[in-house]
DNA sequence: CGAGCGCTTGATTGAGTTCAAAAATCGTGG
DNA sequence: CCACGATTTTTGAACTCAATCAAGCGCTCG
């Protein structure tokens, strides 16, 4: 686990409201695809809000594969929040999934000294939204099978399905990407 | 840590208000081993606060089987966050792995309305490591190994490893008692 | 003090991985 | 806009780790 921003999912309503309050230390930034906004290791996490395009953030082991944490479409915004809660060096890489158009935000963007509290709050109950996205993934992880978990995975990101790669979403349900062909030529025949 | 209030770190003043405005819906109880206090289905979550014992919260699959989705000894709060942000029906189990002392908070006990705030500011910082934890957990399982997700377990949690069943420890590792059995041998003879 | 629960051990099974290679798709330059 | 090389996806076979099934041991607590 490299950064804490990476965790943090919240929707565009609240993340253009957090964006007014934020501006005067917001950066903004067209990158292309493939571009590595951050790497496992640096010392600190920033916010990436995406105004369009696609950014994920994934760890890399020490068998040298990627493990996705998180896809963020337009409205969203990616950070390691573990980084930033526990003041640690990230273990996430953020990168470009698509041609994107991104802001930047600093350091503390998360740091209640820097939010109204009206702001604060707001996002608080975005926060419980991650958390609550973040139990059911735990507990699809623990309990659930390939297809089970790409089933959920078709109901909960719709609009993610047919804008990534198969590899990158075998990879965020926990699975090689054979073991995802399988499971939906599995499904197919179902049908 | 004597009671919620000492939780959320905050000095007397606000810890009067906060008091005052939570009291109401305060209740203490003490459990024996084996209460269970919420069951899969209910409307709506409450929290559990532990002034001592240990709790513990868990989902049972459509085979049967228990997965445990924390564990709270003194001085931790555990809830259905995904039940409060989302409101909808709980899908965890909460009981007592020990005796304890309890205090409940009643469903709304993180709703923003209800607490002032700045003193939901300093509990932001909670919930963001509370992320940062599932951040980890979730990477724990989709990258480590049965061996290296008790290894972490044992560092994360030392305070609970003699506490709890092993079973239950298996079960939040998400591997059999078996495969735990199997794995402690492994982990004893490489000494 | 014995019945049941929890833990361990071993044998077998199975879902998913690894490895390899072919088929399909993408993207870039001419 | 096409063509060709690179990347991604699929398919298949062999293998692996943990799950399941089954049996025995040892504690505890009723």
């Amino acid at each position: 686990m490299d950064s804490i921003l990476d965790l943090l999912e919240i929707n565009s309503e609240d993340a253009t409201q957090l964006y007014a309050s934020l501006k005067s230390s917001i950066q903004k930034k067209t990158i292309p695809k493939g571009t590595i906004l951050q790497q496992q290791g640096e010392p600190h996490t920033k916010g990436y809000f995406v105004k369009k395009g696609l950014l994920r953030s994934y760890t890399i082991d020490d068998k040298g594969k990627e493990h996705v944490f998180m896809f963020a479409p337009e409205g969203w915004i990616i950070s390691d929040i573990e980084s930033q809660a526990m003041d640690v060096p990230t273990e996430l890489y953020i990168d470009a999934v698509e041609n994107s158009e991104i802001e930047i935000l600093d350091r503390n963007w998360l740091n209640g000294r820097k939010i109204p509290p009206q702001i604060f709050q707001s996002s608080g109950h975005k926060l419980l939204k991650r958390i609550a996205v973040l139990q059911k993934r735990v507990i699809m992880l623990m309990s659930a099978s390939a297809e089970e978990r790409y089933q959920h995975f078709l109901k909960t990101y719709p609009q993610i399905v047919n804008r990534v790669p198969q590899k990158m979403i075998a990879s965020y349900l926990g699975i090689t990407p054979e073991a995802l062909s399988t499971t939906k030529r599995k499904i197919f025949k179902k049908k």
